[in-house]
DNA sequence: GTCAATCCTTTGTCCTGACATTTGAACATC
DNA sequence: GATGTTCAAATGTCAGGACAAAGGATTGAC
């Protein structure tokens, strides 16, 4: 009992049409029109129902598979995953992360000025060492209560001013100036808080931190933003998902 | 300048044509002979050279670029990706990533018994509430050092003896047992030591601790394992690379 | 009834071929 | 010399076909 969605096509679209189909069942599998374990047509007999090749479908198909959200095995079929096996691992900023899941993040910006980088900085950025460097140092709310402080270092030529990081989240406005963050290296550590930080954080004197370091990269691997983080552990969690290799 | 490869195919192989290719491509990045930004031919003079289809020569190379080795660039080509951008995200247990860090892994296995199953285990596993379930806690040391305490709670169909444990890491052991992790979901946070954790993990009282929680699946989505552990945040960090989607 | 062999379905791999789109450089023009 | 145009090179998209391999169900033999 397959089931068949029903999927509009656009030929003339620019949006290649893999990613139209991709979009179309991923939208089903988002909404709950499809449901977990629920099997699709196979590939051939969706091919032929859209007027598509076998190899576009495929493609489309294999999209899904790649970002957990179907699961294909030979001479069986392909079906839907599991819900808890589909969250992605994304690169965001934590405040697209507070914003999906309904919190109101708001942002006070503590700090903004220009430093000579550091040798850590400087070699995450790909800059002279104690060249200069934007430092922004922010305190991040979720709902009114503190919940981290931001500090990234920058590239002068992409920082964006205070104002705008009032309101904004930092990697739109990087995106909007073109620098596009693609990957990055983030270590999560542990400390107690230092008697300052735990007065900006409202919490107890050598109370435990979570601090993350993060190096974002561009997809020509050049260096477009550095940041070290510290979050109060009893406000947040990192929730990562690991696939095997 | 493009270099030229050379990749020697076996076409009786039950290894397909584009997983060969990739895998020599990948080796040859990892030793060096190819180095970062270096471009290679184009696809069509690489499915020339090795008699093989411009499909199959694309697959390969877009599994590279999917697992961040090389980065395409339309009406350009194909180059290696710097090599800080080439880590990827696995999903490994702690006693392999210190193999590969080249510490020395040890374990002690504190503790192996039947538990009944709380409501948290319970929905991780998918057995019901209260049923019988292994709970493993280790003490795992690096070079001697006590570096966290893992606790594991499993089904005891493939829940490994202690003596395997001593020596074995628990992700190998549930793999020859058939059981294979293929996504987790991890939640990184962090609290202070109680008086007892202190103890074993030779830390100050209330130092604070790193701690995850991670529950394994299998391809079918059904939960294999659920972790709750603690790490001394003064020795261990977790480094991960994130990618946009 | 049990077990093994066979067949069908479905995805996996590989091929050939064609056109579109983007990028960068060479070229011509003003 | 600056600027716009054209062109070649490279990857991106799409089509249609063929055979292989795996899994499940059916069938047959004992």
């Amino acid at each position: 009992m397959p089931q068949t969605l029903r999927i509009d096509l656009d030929r003339s679209s620019p949006v290649p049409l893999y990613h139209q189909v991709a979009t179309a069942i991923d939208a089903a599998i988002e909404d709950g029109r499809m449901q977990p374990g629920e099997f699709l047509e196979n590939e051939v007999a969706l091919a032929a129902r859209l007027g598509i090749s076998r190899p576009t479908a495929r493609q489309a198909l294999q999209d899904l598979v790649e970002r957990g959200r179907l699961v294909r095995q030979r001479g069986v079929g392909t079906h839907v995953a599991p819900a808890r096996v589909r969250r992605p691992v994304e690169l965001t900023s934590l405040h697209d992360d507070l914003s999906k899941t309904g919190r109101k993040p708001s942002t006070e910006v503590l700090e903004r000025r220009a430093v000579p980088a550091s040798a850590e900085v400087a070699e995450a950025l790909e800059v002279p060492e104690g060249s200069e460097v934007v430092m922004i140092r922010r305190l991040r709310m979720a709902d009114g209560e503190p919940l981290a402080v931001l500090t990234n270092y920058l590239p002068p030529d992409i920082a964006p001013s205070a104002e705008d990081l009032a309101s904004n989240g930092l990697y739109d406005l990087l995106r909007a100036r073109g620098a596009k963050p693609k990957v990055a290296r983030q270590r999560i550590g542990a400390r107690s808080a230092t008697a300052a930080e735990a007065r900006v954080l409202e919490e107890k004197p050598r109370a435990a931190l979570l601090t993350m370091e993060r190096t974002a990269y561009d997809d020509n691997g050049h260096g477009i933003e550095f940041g070290q983080h510290i979050y109060r552990a009893s406000r947040y969690m990192f929730d990562t998902m690991l696939f095997a290799s």
